[in-house]
DNA sequence: TCAACCTTGTTATACTATAACATATCCCGT
DNA sequence: ACGGGATATGTTATAGTATAACAAGGTTGA
């Protein structure tokens, strides 16, 4: 599988969040409800990882009155339907801008600019499906986070 | 590369144990003072990777009147000499059985027993590191973290 | 009508992690 | 012996992340 999302190449967010929100609606229909389809919003104005209380703190600055509980379940639910995406080693959360070609999603995480880039990886054939297999350990879900540089801050 | 360590296998933990203690003790010398060891002994007792509190507690249940920070400071110090992995999806830290051979470690985790068992990995060639390439992102450090049923939890 | 389900509101609390400062020890060069 | 740097530990306080539990409204369909 390609790279599905480019926030280290140059693109063009504006087309980048539209066609992710539109797929949203699709998926989710009435059940996306206006903190939802919000938080959604939030995730998609950029690349960089949000975390609950990120998320929070915006809620209220729109004058939302919100608890914790209320940005915790909307992320939940994106996830539950595939629209973002927990990165466990940040406490944070992405958008994801295809979740109509996304199953098996991997992450490259700059750690300067806190960029996260989605890409896909094919976990059926890798050593670690093999080793599983040895062993009759089931995989239900694998987690793939790569820390580094992106292009652009490599050269300070 | 192969599985490195087997608790999902029959095996002789002892000398599991045993022997990942005297590498340890190779690798750090002195510096491997009472506490840490201690820390990772109790990390050696299971493959159940136990989280800063957990630690925290057995050590005031032996009479150590230990803050947050010492337990903190021990595993911290454990992983980076590379004795000790955290598991990121647990918030949790298990020992590494075999810390001469690991490198690129990947992990196995059951949710029913919460065993965890840690298995190399090639990520120079995979999928991932081509995407990576392509973008022209340099990767550091990879956390690769699959979950799921081990051959024991799997007949209820 | 009412029951089941989903969504949201709200309070309180649990769990995870680190900052900051104090104290002690050891090793080393003078 | 002295002083200074590096390392390790002790201690207090606080920051950051996440969920339990209960209340209340809305929709749907039997
Ligand atoms: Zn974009
Ligand atoms: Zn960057
Ligand atoms: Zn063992
Ligand atoms: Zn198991």
């Amino acid at each position: 599988m390609m790279v599905i999302s480019g926030p280290f190449e140059r693109h063009d967010h504006a087309s980048c969040r539209t066609r992710a929100l539109a797929q949203a609606e699709e998926v989710c229909g009435d059940r996306l409800t206006a903190v939802r389809r919000r938080v959604l919003e939030m995730l998609l104005e950029s690349h960089v990882a949000l975390g609950a209380y990120d998320v929070l703190e915006r809620l209220r600055s729109e004058g939302h009155r919100a608890q914790p509980p209320v940005a915790y379940r909307a992320l939940d639910f994106l996830v539950a339907q595939g629209l973002a995406h927990r990165i466990e080693r940040l406490n944070a959360f992405i958008a994801c801008h295809r979740p109509a070609d996304c199953e098996a999603p991997a992450f490259l995480i700059c750690r300067a600019c806190n960029r996260v880039a989605e890409t896909g990886n094919a976990p059926k054939r890798g050593a670690l499906a093999r080793d599983a297999r040895a062993l009759g350990f089931e995989i239900e879900e694998t987690v793939i986070e790569a820390q580094g540089l992106c292009p652009t801050c490599q050269t300070p």
